[in-house]
DNA sequence: CCCGTGATTTAT
DNA sequence: TAAATCACGGGG
């Protein structure tokens, strides 16, 4: 066994779930990106769940199907990272069934490992709370652009997330919020779909919120 | 508050 | 074909 696999999270089955379960087993969790031979590095500390097909703020919303949502319908464990808004990357690691179109969205990161070279790559931040505290910021902190997208993270070197703990964090740790910015999504725009580690830091903003019952 | 920036989506 | 939109971030 490589070390990478001793420490990687176990399993296809431990992505292939819905993506509410995902978004919470995430947390905690370490996402790893190897790139130039430099190992970036951080805590998954907030996350949003996206439904598919029923959910108005997916871009898999009511089956749609383009070029830059293909990689959402691959199987679980598979990285959707899309570009948007003419400068942005933002990376989804995809759950649920094959086509069924399930992924969550990585928000924010506590760095732990290659912040010099994670400096260089955001030019704006000042400190380590501006390195990965939002989901373009994380991408751009790590090196995550469309050569990233339909990434196979059970098998790649280059992109996969570590296990940390072996179960999810006590619902008593996890506050959870509306989705940030999908306020174009009628009533799914209020859902309580946005996790996070409660009083991290480095997560992307405060915001009204609850704390998520244990589960 | 506003704007950059360009691919995607929707309207005509 | 044209117009509007966008799972954002940075600056005032």
């Amino acid at each position: 066994m490589s070390a990478r696999q001793s420490t990687l999270l176990p399993l296809f089955t431990t992505f292939n779930t819905d993506p509410v379960t995902l978004a919470r087993r995430l947390l905690g969790q370490r996402l790893v990106r190897i790139h130039q031979g430099v190992r970036l590095a951080g805590t998954i500390v907030e996350t949003e769940a996206y439904l598919g097909e029923p959910d108005r703020a997916a871009h898999t919303f009511n089956g749609r199907r383009t070029k830059r949502n293909a990689s959402m319908y691959l199987p679980a464990g598979h990285a959707y990272v899309y570009f948007t808004y003419g400068m942005h990357h933002c990376m989804n690691v995809v759950c649920g069934k094959k086509d069924e179109g399930v992924a969550v969205l990585l928000r924010a990161l506590e760095p732990t490992e290659g912040l010099k070279v994670m400096y260089q790559h955001r030019f704006a931040a000042k400190r380590d709370i501006d390195l990965c505290s939002g989901p373009a910021k994380l991408t751009q902190a790590l090196a995550i652009d469309l050569t990233c997208d339909g990434i196979n993270m059970l098998t790649s070197n280059d992109l996969f997330i570590e296990k940390q703990r072996s179960r999810c964090l006590p619902g008593r740790l996890i506050g959870r919020s509306a989705r940030i910015g999908v306020g174009y999504a009628h009533s799914w725009a209020k859902k309580p779909l946005r996790y996070f580690i409660l009083g991290n830091p480095y997560v992307s903003r405060a915001a009204p919120a609850v704390k998520a019952t244990a589960r």
